[in-house]
DNA sequence: CTTTATGCAAAAACTTTGCACCGAG
DNA sequence: CTCGGTGCAAAGTTTTTGCATAAAG
């Protein structure tokens, strides 16, 4: 499932641009770590160790690409780093999945809902806003936290 | 209505913090451009009008402070910058805003909606997560570049 | 008076760019 | 072979920090 191995190649071939172990590789990072939020520090670390002799140009140009040919999100969890996660891309739908933030401890859980259709339509009806996709990020307290604060207070 | 001068400078007090005119100059520009969205250099051009001596630390510092007091929120519109905006906060409930990105022209529209509450509470309940405020990004087309992009098409 | 805030300049953090060399096609 | 991609280092941007001075309480 997500983003194939050779799928990738051939989008990469189809677009005249070459396929590099480096490519693959920011890539598969991205793919093997669907539920962290990576900045393009880790990425790089992360990539270090099956390519060492990479360098941090290469991996912001290659997210670059990756975010232009729609297989990586951009995101701002408000921690002051941007941070990319592998899109939700290949299959037909939008499956952007929704972020919740605890103001407490900092973690971020992902979640998919769809609820978001029914706000879409009454946009486009309300302000002739044609809707093509939609980030959405909770912030609160989540399970553990909240009972701390409980607790504290 | 909105975030009152004289409030402000009673919360200041409370805190324990200095009453400045370049902290009430930062707060009244924000407050006088709701619609708009700027950025912390913008902010430092327009309070420099009032006050050409200010320095721009003072104005990261005074925009620090304030998304502490709550009073200003961050966001970003994903052109690479960040920016402000005077906050909901004041009144009762959470009245956060949510923005349309149009992707063909980078237009930013503001709107209202609580749809969003029905969302939360399932979250609460599914998740443990108690969620305490929210930011909606929706991208799409505007009613103008909606019909340019037919035209071309 | 005391303490906090400011302005300036320097530093830090993050990202982009230029260029010679390397490697995919 | 040819042209795009890479690594490195240098340059840009944006934001933060240190410190002496200025101003609020």
């Amino acid at each position: 499932m997500d983003v194939d191995r050779e799928q990738f190649k051939q989008l990469l071939k189809d677009k005249g641009l070459k396929v590099t172990n480096q490519r693959v590789l920011v890539l598969e990072t991205l793919a093997s770590c669907p539920g962290k939020h990576l900045t393009a520090e880790e990425i790089y670390e992360l990539v270090k160790v099956d390519c060492p002799e990479i360098g941090l140009a290469t991996v912001y140009r290659t997210i670059q690409m990756l975010l232009e040919l729609h297989l990586v999100d951009k995101i701002h969890l408000d921690d002051g780093y941007v941070r990319y996660e592998i899109g939700s891309a290949g299959g037909a739908a939008k499956h952007h999945h929704h972020h919740l933030i605890c103001l407490s401890c900092g973690k971020v859980i992902s979640f998919e809902d769809d609820l978001l259709e029914e706000l879409e339509k009454k946009i486009t009806d309300k302000e002739g806003f044609f809707v093509v996709d939609h980030e959405v990020k909770l912030y609160g307290h989540c399970k553990e936290c909240g009972g701390k604060l409980i607790e504290k207070k």
